[in-house]
RNA sequence: GCGCCCGUAGCUCAGUUGGAUAGAGUACUUGGCUUCGAACCAAGUGGUCGGAGGUUCGAAUCCUUCCGGGCGCGCCA
C-alpha cells in the first residue's frame, strides 16, 4: 500500500458510503468508482487533492459542491487525516495527520531494503537493449545517454521485481567491416598490437578509399560476403576489431559502472533466412525496385507513396531493420529466462530520430504475429540530441565527436579542481581524488537524467558540476550531512529505542516526501522518465536542508526521532541514488 | 512535400495524464553563522506558457490552423 493508493482508497469507500452504488450504476461499474487523487498544487489547499467531485457531478445528479461535501462529511472522522475540506469549484482538499505521518516513517526506519516499495505482483521478463556502441568507432555522447538512461531504467525495474536483461546491441555487424577488413589487409596491418583509435584512423581510411575507388569497393562487399559465409581468415580479422573495440568499450563501462551483456547484430545472422522466409508465408513481403519490403499501412515517404520497411537488399544482403525483427522476435520466443523461455517486456533506449524505424519494426512485428500488445510491452524509449551550450550539435570544431572517454575523464579532473578549491579539515588528497573520480561521473549521469530525455539535452560542464541547485554535489550534500550529523551526535541509530514522532511543519513536509517514494517509483516504471526520480531527490534534500536549518536534532528532547528521521532519509537518498546508478559520499 | 518531436522567466529546466494565483534552479537584490558543515536557509525582482481560434465548469496540457526549430523519410546502422 502507498501512499497515494492509500488515500484513494479511503476516498473511494467515502464516495461509495454517500452515494448509493445501486442507484448510481454508472458512476459506481461493479459497485467500485475510480477516482483521481493527485498531490495538492498548493499547501495551502493541504496535502492532496481530489477533483473526483467535478468529474462526477452529471453522473451523480447532483452539483459539484454537493457532491464535494457529501464525500467530505464521510472523511471528517477519518484518523489518516487531519482536515478535509471542499474549495473552490468542488475539489475535496485533504490533509494528513501527523499520526498518520508519524507510524508510516516509523515503519520506514525497519524498511531500509524496500523503503515502503512493495515487488511487483506482475512479475515481468524484460529485455532492455541500451548503450550499442559500434565496433570500430568512439562512445560518444549519444551513447552516453542511452547508456545512463537505460542502466537506470534497468536498476529501477529490477527493483520492483522484474526480471531485467541488459543487451549490448552492439554494432558488430554490416557493411562497414568489409571495407574495414579489407583496408587493412591492404595495409598488411598488425592487427594485434592496434588500439581502438588506430582501428578509427583505418576506418575513416577505408571509408574514403570505398567512396573513391570501385575496385577496392567490390574487394569490400566480397569481403562482407565471405564474413557471412564464415571465411575463417576474413572471421579471424573481424573478431581482432571486435576485440580491440570491446577493451575500450569496457574502460568506459568501468568508469560509469555498468553492468550489460554483449550480444551485438552479429548474433542474428543466422537467423535472419528464416526470419524472411517466415515474413514470405506470411504474405507480408512485396518486392519493390529489387529489394524485398514490408509496406505497413500507414506509412508514407516523401512522394506520398507507401512506404517500405527494407528486409533484404536488392544484392541479397539483410540491413537493420532484419536484424531487429530478428532480435525482437528472439527475445520474445527465445531468451532463456529462469521460468520461461520468452520476455514479454522489450524495451529499446534509442536517439529519437529512431522513432519512426521502430514503430514500422513493431508495426511489422505485430503483422508477422510476433507478438501482440495484449500479452507484451514493448517500448521505444526515445531521447533528445546532445547540445552543446550555443545550441550546436554536441562536436568538435572539425566536426568530430568527443570521445566519451576523454570527456568522463574532463569531468572528473574539473571535480577535483572544484573540491580541492574549499577548505577541508581532515581530507587527504588521496581522499580528495577519489571524490572527484565519484562527484565527477555522478555529475555527469544526475546532469543527464534530470532533463526530461525526449527533450534535447544542453552539455555543459560548469553547470554539472555546480554545487547549488539540481545537481548531483546537491544531493550528495544532503546526504554527507546527515552522515555528519549522525556521527556528531554519537549515537548508535540501531541503539535508540524511541519512534519518531512528527511535530514541526519542516518534519511534517519531510515525512511526506519520504512517504511518496514508492509513488515516485511506481510513476517511474508507468513513463520511464529518469527525471521524476532526479526530481523527487533534489525536493528531499532541499526539504532536509530546510528541516536541519530550523530543527535541531543533538542534545534537544526529540533528539532520538530526529535522528531517526535523519536516518531515514539517508536511506532514501542512498537507494534513489543507487537506482540511478550515482554513488553517495560519506564526506566531501 | 509528408511524418514524428519540441517551443514555458535573461539562461538551464520541471509541470504526475484537463484542475485553483504556471513552478524550481541559476543570475540579480536583500536578510540570516557565538550550537549539529553558510556547499545551507529565508525573502524579493523576473511570464502575451510561440501566435490565433475551438472543445468545457476549467487548457501550458486535448482538437484545428499558422509561425519558428530539430529529426526522419528505399536498399548505412
Amino acid at each position: 500500500m502507498t501512499l497515494l493508493k492509500d488515500v484513494k482508497e479511503r476516498c473511494a469507500a467515502a464516495f461509495i458510503a454517500a452515494f448509493d452504488p445501486n442507484k448510481y450504476p454508472e458512476a459506481f461499474p461493479n459497485g467500485e468508482v475510480t477516482i483521481e487523487i493527485t498531490p495538492a498544487t498548493n499547501r495551502k489547499f493541504g496535502h492532496y487533492q481530489c477533483n473526483s467531485a467535478m468529474k462526477l457531478t452529471k453522473l451523480l445528479e447532483a452539483p459539484p459542491r454537493a457532491v464535494a461535501e457529501a464525500v467530505c462529511k464521510q472523511l471528517n472522522d477519518e484518523p489518516m487525516f487531519a482536515k478535509v475540506e471542499v474549495a473552490g469549484p468542488g475539489f475535496i482538499n485533504i490533509t494528513l495527520s501527523n499520526v498518520y505521518l508519524s507510524t508510516g516513517v516509523n515503519e520506514l526506519t525497519t524498511d531500509s531494503e524496500r523503503l515502503g516499495c512493495r515487488k511487483t505482483e506482475q512479475a515481468k521478463k524484460v529485455v532492455i537493449d541500451f548503450s550499442s556502441p559500434n565496433i570500430a568507432k568512439e562512445m560518444h555522447v549519444g551513447h552516453l545517454r542511452s547508456t545512463i538512461i537505460g542502466d537506470a531504467i534497468a536498476r529501477v525495474l529490477e527493483f520492483c521485481g522484474h526480471e531485467v536483461k541488459r543487451i549490448n546491441h552492439v554494432g558488430d555487424w554490416g557493411t562497414q567491416f568489409g571495407m574495414l577488413i579489407t583496408y587493412l589487409t591492404e595495409q598488411g596491418a598488425d592487427i594485434q598490437s592496434m588500439n581502438l583509435p588506430d582501428l578509427v584512423t583505418a576506418y575513416k581510411q577505408s571509408k574514403i578509399q570505398f567512396d573513391n575507388d570501385p575496385e577496392f569497393k567490390q574487394e569490400s562487399q566480397q569481403a562482407v560476403v565471405e564474413l557471412q559465409a564464415g571465411n575463417p581468415k576474413i572471421r579471424e580479422m573481424w573478431e581482432a576489431t571486435c576485440k580491440i573495440s570491446r577493451i575500450a568499450f569496457e574502460e568506459v563501462y568501468k568508469i560509469l559502472d555498468i553492468n550489460l551483456q554483449e550480444r551485438g547484430e552479429s548474433f542474428y545472422n543466422d537467423k535472419l533466412p528464416q526470419v524472411i522466409e517466415d515474413l514470405s508465408t506470411k504474405n507480408l513481403i512485396q518486392e519493390s525496385d529489387g529489394a524485398k519490403c514490408i509496406f505497413i499501412p500507414g506509412f508514407t515517404n516523401r512522394e506520398g507513396e507507401p512506404l517500405p520497411l527494407i528486409v533484404q537488399k536488392g544484392d541479397g544482403g539483410y540491413n537493420y531493420a532484419t536484424t531487429d525483427i530478428a532480435a525482437l522476435k528472439y527475445r520474445l520466443q527465445q531468451e532463456q529466462f529462469t521460468e520461461s523461455n520468452g520476455a514479454n517486456w522489450l524495451i529499446y533506449v534509442t536517439d529519437s530520430g529512431q522513432s519512426q524505424h521502430f514503430s514500422m519494426v513493431f508495426a511489422a512485428c505485430q503483422l508477422a504475429k510476433y507478438y501482440s500488445p495484449a500479452d507484451a510491452r514493448v517500448d521505444h524509449v526515445p531521447f533528445g540530441l546532445v547540445l552543446r551550450t550555443d545550441g550546436k550539435k554536441f562536436k568538435t570544431r572539425d566536426g568530430e565527436t568527443f570521445r566519451l572517454i576523454d570527456l568522463l575523464h574532463t569531468a572528473q579532473e574539473k571535480a577535483y579542481e572544484k573540491l580541492s578549491a574549499r577548505e577541508h579539515d581532515s581530507l587527504s588528497t588521496d581522499d580528495l581524488e577519489s571524490m572527484a573520480k565519484t562527484l565527477g561521473i555522478n555529475a555527469v549521469k544526475y546532469a543527464d537524467l534530470a532533463c526530461n530525455r525526449i527533450s534535447d539535452y544542453t552539455f555543459s560542464f560548469d553547470r554539472m558540476l555546480q554545487f547549488e541547485g539540481n545537481t548531483a554535489a546537491f544531493i550528495c550534500y544532503a546526504y554527507v550531512r546527515v552522515q555528519s550529523i549522525k556521527r556528531k551526535v554519537g549515537v548508535n541509530i540501531s541503539d535508540i529505542k524511541d519512534s519518531i514522532t512528527i511535530e514541526t511543519p519542516e518534519e511534517i513536509e519531510l515525512a511526506l516526501l519520504l512517504l511518496q517514494f514508492p509513488d515516485v517509483i511506481t510513476g517511474f516504471t508507468d513513463d520511464l522518465l529518469p527525471n521524476r526520480l532526479t526530481e523527487y531527490l533534489y525536493n528531499v534534500a532541499e526539504q532536509f536542508h530546510a528541516f536541519f536549518h530550523n530543527c535541531r536534532v543533538g542534545g534537544t528532547d526529540q533528539q532520538n526521532s530526529r535522528l531517526l528521521l535523519c536516518e531515514v532519509v539517508a536511506t532514501v537518498l542512498a537507494k534513489g541514488m543507487q537506482l540511478l546508478g550515482l554513488k553517495p559520499l560519506e564526506k566531501m
